[in-house]
DNA sequence: TTATAAGTTTAGACAAATCTAAAAATAGTA
DNA sequence: TACTATTTTTAGATTTGTCTAAACTTATAA
C-alpha cells in the first residue's frame, strides 16, 4: 500500500513500543515526550499515521497500532537489531556505542539486505542489549524475563537484558562484566537499602537496587 | 562547520562527478539532469551550498566546487564504495546490484562506523566496479586507465573497471566473466564495425564496440 | 548585428514536518 | 456538581526541498 517515511516509521515504533509490544493504547504527550517534539506535532502525524490506516486514532481517545502498523514497527525493530549485532559482533563496538548508529541503518530500504544480513550473522534471536529479534514475519522469542531485584539469596541466574538501554548504564555494566548469556548468583540482599551483594565468576561486588532493578534475568539451569 | 543534509550531500557528489573529479565548472542544466530534477530546483540549491561555501557560485557562470566541498564529496563517495564492497564481498550481492543500497547507506552519518567497515574489509582501494576508493584524507589511486577499444590485437590486459554502470551493462559482462581483475587478449579487431574477437581464460568471444568502449583496462604485466 | 534559441534565474506555490500560542475537551477534586 | 488543572487539538507560521510558469541572460547563427 503506503511506504512509510522515515518519520512515519520512527513515530510507529516509538507507538509500538509505548503500547507494551502492541496491546494497549497510548497518548499524545506520551508520544511527544518519547519522540522529543510536542504534543501538537504529534497531533498532526496521528492523522496522517491514521489515514494509512496504521493506527485507529480517535480525538481525545488516543491510538491503537493496527495490525498493518504493526507489522511496520516491527520491521524496523528487526532491522535495528539485527544492525546492532553486526556493530558489535562483527565490527566489534560495544553494546553502548550501537544504538545510535543503528537508529539510521534501520532506515535502509532494501529486504534482501537485511535478509542476507540476518543470514550472514547466523541468525541471531537477540541483539546486544537480549532484546529479541523479530523474524520476517513478526514473531519473536518471548520475555519470561524478570528483574534482578526480584531474585533470591542464594539463587543463581543468567543475564537476559536491561530494561535501561541508556549510555551510562550500559557502560556501568560492561565495567563490571554484567552483559547477556552471563551468570549471576545472589550472596545476600542487604535488608536496609535493598542493595545486593553479587558473584560474578571470581569476583563479588554490590549493587544497588537502582542497578538490580533494570537488569533481566531468567533462572539458571545447567544445561542450555 | 556546517553538516550537510542527505539532499545537500548528494548535490555536492553529483557536481563533484560531473566536474570530472573535481576541477571544471558545472553548469546548471547538467546538474539537474544528473539529479533527475528542474534547473530551478538546482538553482535554490546552488544558493544555498554557495552560502555554506561547499561551491563557488556566480549567477549564469556555472558553478565550481570548493576544497571543503570535494571534501564532502571525497567523503560520501569513500562511504559509498565501501559499503559496495561490504555487499558484494561479505553479503555475497552481484556487482549490478549493489548501487542502489549504497546509495542509502552512504549517508549513515558514523565516521568511527565507516572506519572499522574500511578495517574489517580490510582497506580495499577499489570497489566491485573498480572505482578507486578515497582514504580518510580523500586521496585515492589515480586513474592510468583507458579504452578497450583503444587495445591492440595480440596485446594482453586486465581489466580494471567500466564507465557505463547501469545494471543492464553490468550484468551483460557478468555473464561474460568480464570482471575487474580478469585478464582479456585481443584476437583479432574486425575492420568493418570495429567490433574485437576477445578471449578469457578458455573462453572466446565477440564484442561489440559499444561494449568495448566501456570496459576499462591497463597493460597486463606477469608479475603483480 | 540582430533575431531567435537555449539556458538560467525569479516569482509564487506546495507538501512534509515542525513550532508557538490560543482554544477546546477531559480529568481531578472540592 | 462546578471549578480548576491537565491534556489535546486547532490556527497560523516556518523551514526544506520541490514544482511550474514567466522573466531574464547568454549563446548561435542568419
Ligand atoms: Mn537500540
Ligand atoms: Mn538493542
Ligand atoms: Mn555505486
Ligand atoms: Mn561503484
Amino acid at each position: 500500500m503506503y511506504q512509510p517515511t522515515v518519520t512515519e516509521e520512527n513515530y510507529l515504533k516509538a507507538i509500538y513500543h509505548l503500547s507494551n509490544t502492541g496491546t494497549k493504547s497510548v497518548n499524545t504527550s506520551s508520544i511527544a515526550t518519547s519522540m522529543e517534539t510536542t504534543a501538537a506535532s504529534v497531533t498532526d502525524m496521528l492523522r496522517k499515521l491514521s489515514d494509512k490506516e496504521w493506527i485507529n486514532y480517535e480525538k481525545y481517545k488516543g491510538v491503537k497500532i493496527t495490525r498493518k502498523g504493526e507489522k511496520v514497527a516491527l520491521g524496523i525493530i528487526r532491522k535495528h537489531r539485527l544492525w546492532e549485532v553486526f556493530l558489535t559482533n562483527i565490527l566489534e563496538f560495544e553494546w553502548e556505542e550501537v544504538h545510535q548508529m543503528a537508529e539510521e541503518l534501520e532506515h535502509v530500504s532494501s529486504e534482501e539486505l537485511i535478509k542476507r544480513l540476518d543470514k550472514f550473522l547466523g541468525h541471531p534471536k537477540f541483539d546486544p542489549h537480549g532484546d529479541p529479534i523479530p523474524d520476517q514475519t513478526g514473531k519473536m522469542e518471548s520475555h519470561d524475563k524478570f528483574n534482578l531485584s526480584a531474585g533470591e539469596p542464594g539463587e543463581k541466574y543468567i543475564i537476559t537484558g536491561v530494561t535501561d538501554h541508556s549510555t551510562l548504564f550500559l557502560k556501568h555494566l560492561r565495567k563490571y562484566g554484567l552483559l547477556p548469556g552471563v551468570t549471576v548468583s545472589i550472596a545476600e540482599i542487604m535488608d536496609y537499602d535493598k542493595s545486593m551483594l553479587v558473584k560474578v565468576s571470581k569476583d563479588k561486588f554490590h549493587l544497588s537496587l537502582e542497578v538490580s532493578k533494570n537488569i533481566l534475568i531468567k533462572k539458571y539451569v545447567s544445561s542450555k
